[in-house]
DNA sequence: GGAAATTTGTACGTATGTATC
DNA sequence: GGATACATACGTACAAATTTC
């Protein structure tokens, strides 16, 4: 790709812009053959910067563990998945990354019934004001936070469901305990950010770091709204694929 | 939402942190009430920063066209657009976003025939080394850079399709110019990164801005690959959409 | 119209962070 | 590691434009 300029004076200190390129290219492959990072003096002449500037780039990867620097070897790259996230009409967040990881689980962070805002009222097509269910969750797969979400849910129909959800971690099987079997997905919106501080601490990202924002509306077989849900996902584990 | 907080010696000023953060507000919707940013003194509070740091952020927005600053007055939000873009078996740029943008233009920045790497010949299924046409594209509305995008067609059914595409400025008229009268999106890929210099270059971003990157595959009716694209969008003024 | 309050603009000084050499 | 240069952030004070009463 394009030349590996970076910019002075911009805000973002010369080691966060190249510890940022350097986690893509890991991301991308692009050092698969060796599985190490270039040797700093490499990486210093490609960016036009002193090797002190390349070592702190490294040194914040290293925090994030996806590198680790070995005296006289070079630096190891540790850590390189990107999960890929399916969206389709039977979106679902288990199965849909089940074969990428071994280990896939939710946590329940949080839950309330609160009055729905003019926002979710409208997205459950329920009067503003109506008590809904709200659930916090964290996602890890293999012990990696790839998921931060805030759902809504109607109530009465969902009453319990964040009980269900705190036993099963699955939004599926929640809502199979509230007797519904089958939903699906209407619509989904994506954009993406800058992972604020409360991201940064639940996911585990570094200052600087992107997520994904991915706002869900789910029905069931009738059309009928049944969750609504903002997701926030690391941009530098996740990618989202959308099949026609 | 969350506190408001910020955090220090992250490599990231603090000014571009709050920058950021509010340029997401403006795009929210958040001062739409008044149409203003609210005072200085108030935002400063709020993020818990001296005055001049928020007046650094502010003034980086103003560089950026989103807001103006009116002495004793206040700052007034110029722009709060974020265009929406649909993705469906369907998807098409110009008529996609064409409800939202009066001018929407197409420009044909480079082209080349050149041999198919490993990757593009797997996307349109061709044999490696087979030559196809790569296409350098900006979309623009209202004058605004909406994306860059990179496509490459397979030859020679495609023969001719840039000087086509530099005619209409649209993908969908150089395909019917080139005898493709319809066309399928299979599958789109959405991760989203920093926007390397090459975008701020030629989408006139801020550094530390966010690219959201969807990768396509477009065929014709029979499946047969006719278009891989890989196109970059600010994410300050773009967000997906997709519809099942 | 006039005084007060609000809000942005400018100026100086100090301390710390970043990057080079 | 030390010396140097510049960017970042804070604190304070006051000027200039506008709104409010």
């Amino acid at each position: 790709m394009g030349p590996k300029t970076i910019e002075r004076q911009t805000g973002v200190a010369l080691w966060r812009q190249i510890a940022d390129r350097i986690r893509v290219s890991i991301s991308d492959g692009a050092y698969d053959a060796t599985g190490m990072v270039p040797p700093e003096a490499v990486l210093a002449a490609e960016f036009g910067v002193n090797r002190h500037t390349v070592r702190s780039a490294l040194a914040a990867l290293a925090q994030e563990g996806i590198v680790r620097a070995m005296q006289g070897r070079g630096t190891l790259i540790e850590r390189r998945d990107r999960i890929n996230f399916p969206i389709s009409k039977r979106t679902r967040f288990t199965p849909g990354i089940g074969d990428q990881a071994r280990a896939v689980e939710g946590l329940l962070l949080d839950s309330a019934i609160e009055p729905a805002d003019a926002d979710i009222a409208n997205h459950l097509r329920l009067e503003a004001g109506t008590p809904v269910m709200r659930l916090e969750a964290l996602r890890k797969a293999d012990g990696q936070a790839v998921s931060r979400s805030t759902s809504w849910f109607p109530l009465p129909r969902f009453e319990g469901i964040d009980a269900a959800y705190r036993k099963s971690g699955s939004i599926t099987a929640a809502f199979a305990a509230c007797g519904l079997g089958d939903y699906l997905r209407l619509r989904t919106e994506i954009s993406a950010v800058h992972a604020d501080p409360g991201d940064r601490d639940v996911l585990g990202l570094s200052p600087g770091a992107i997520v994904m924002i991915a706002k869900a509306l789910n029905t069931d077989i009738d059309g009928v709204p049944v969750q609504y849900a903002v997701t926030r996902f690391p941009a530098d584990r996740v990618q989202f694929t959308i099949e026609n």
